[in-house]
DNA sequence: ATATATATAATGGTTAGACCAAAGGTTAGA
DNA sequence: TCTAACCTTTGGTCTAACCATTATATATAT
């Protein structure tokens, strides 16, 4: 009885257990092809990959408890809950202890993502220039695209941004803040999710490392880029747009080095930083 | 004794069984700041992480067996297990069952880097159309790079490369292998490991999704390419390289569209496909 | 002696059933 | 009506086995 099998669980009387969606559970061979044994933790969460990608567990639905996973793919619970985990690294499944809790569906593929540079980083395989490299040669190109295709609408609400950002001189926070969303909002407008994903993790990574040392007086600096670049996405000049973008993002690497800025190197990857609980 | 403590081994007559590396052992609270519960397998999981990335345990080594990690961390085999199962996820571990095996350190990034992609596309989030466009945008900068930073030598290598497919013109299989060792080596040249890092990801979905479908033909209309790069490096002629290279995908990518292939969809990300054993 | 088969031991993979802890819902009391 | 005590659901953890795989050593046959 090692076999592992799908023992659909009468999909009739469940009038009282579940407010989940009813999951459709099979599990298929998972591994190498080379006639290894497929693991079960490893088939589970396959099986239930395949079932969120393809859309049969609509994003933020959530899965059947554990014990029920379980039985329903005749595996025991640990079984399920070791898949569970990877698929929670994967940034496919999000877990919540307690009543209201269980795993839910999510697509935080940003996750991974992130968590594989910053790994790249600790291990010291990358060095923030690397980073800013890449970040150039995303955006730039990212604010040319948008020049060509951004949507008249989108770009003049990408303008109110940066109006906005004006009146907020006083303001250091929030003023950064406005300038990482215009960021995020010009490479939208390339209508690529896939760059807009790279470049959202990117952003993220060397966010953290400035940590507040951003001060107002560069702040402001930017944000007169940020102008003049509206100013070329309005008037679909590409090429103006693509090389003010890279020199906004020069003169900010610029400035990071002279501030002698060194990556967090935390090596913390997917998870935050510390809890309430000490440890011996 | 809920409170998860490092039991540190005696670390004197282990005479008897290890051949791995004697590991430093200590938990702290990993998780939400927000005075959240930590979850042990969380905390062993970064505890691991951390040695593994700041060289504490390095590239190739063996983990201690599961069960003493358990007993050194003072939990449970089975949070050891999902701290592992995330780790693995992550790229950080690799595990073989049976006697020579147990958990070995690696720094296979690209895995999760290519999952999340992967999930991407399978998820519809992104095209197949996005992943081109962002290997043009990573691939012919990378050009420019190359003639610029790519040390003589290293262009000669390349050079090498071209000239020994212009001999498989026979070999459908070898030529194509050939051409992706070109891109590779193209973009390493770059000096940015975090390029190569993701030019590399995205090749491998890409010909994934070729699969044999790339005829004589186009390959060796391919290799034309290539002759031409390699003759702008050589005279660091950095804008025609670029150029160039951006041709070369195009092209290749026109033959993709026009072909009518579509992603590879199926939904494994990290893991590989059917093992030997039906299932139910 | 060499090669092949066989036992041995180390180690991950899996099971079973129990109990703890968090968090939403319900109900009783003020 | 509001609050506080319970209750239930569900993830988190523990224990103690046994199964499966594989490298190594040992024995056996040629």
């Amino acid at each position: 009885m090692s076999q592992i099998q799908d023992k659909k669980p009468a999909q009739g009387e469940t009038g009282r257990s579940g407010n989940y969606q009813p999951v459709n559970l099979s599990l298929q061979a998972a591994g190498d092809s080379r006639g290894k044994r497929p693991k079960a933790y490893a088939q589970v969460a396959q099986s239930i990959r395949r079932q969120v990608l393809t859309g049969g567990l609509a994003k933020g639905e959530r899965l059947p408890p554990e014990r029920e996973l379980a039985d329903a793919f005749g595996v025991s619970r640990m079984v399920v809950r070791e898949a569970i985990r990877a698929l929670e690294s994967d940034g496919l499944l999000q877990v919540r202890p307690g009543a209201g809790g269980g795993s839910f569906v999510t697509h935080d593929f940003d996750k991974p993502l992130g968590a594989s540079i910053n790994n790249l980083l600790a291990g010291g395989a990358i060095t923030l220039d690397n980073l800013f490299e890449l970040r150039l040669m995303l955006e730039a190109p990212a604010a040319a695209m948008a020049a060509v295709r951004g949507r008249r609408a989108d770009i003049e609400d990408l303008a109110r941004v940066v109006e906005q950002a004006d009146d907020l001189a006083d303001d250091s926070e929030a003023l950064r803040a406005a300038n990482l969303e215009f960021h995020r909002r010009l490479v939208a407008l390339a209508g690529n999710p896939l760059l807009s994903s790279l470049c959202e993790t990117v952003l993220a990574i060397l966010v953290k490392s400035l940590q507040g040392r951003l001060n107002v007086e560069l702040s402001r600096r930017v944000l007169e880029y940020h102008h003049h670049i509206v100013g070329a996405l309005l008037e679909r000049r590409a090429e103006d747009a693509r090389r003010l973008t890279a020199q906004d993002l020069e003169q900010l690497h610029q400035r990071y080095n002279k501030m002698g800025i060194r990556v967090d190197v935390n090596p913390e990857a997917a998870a935050p930083a510390a809890g309430g609980r000490e440890i011996s």
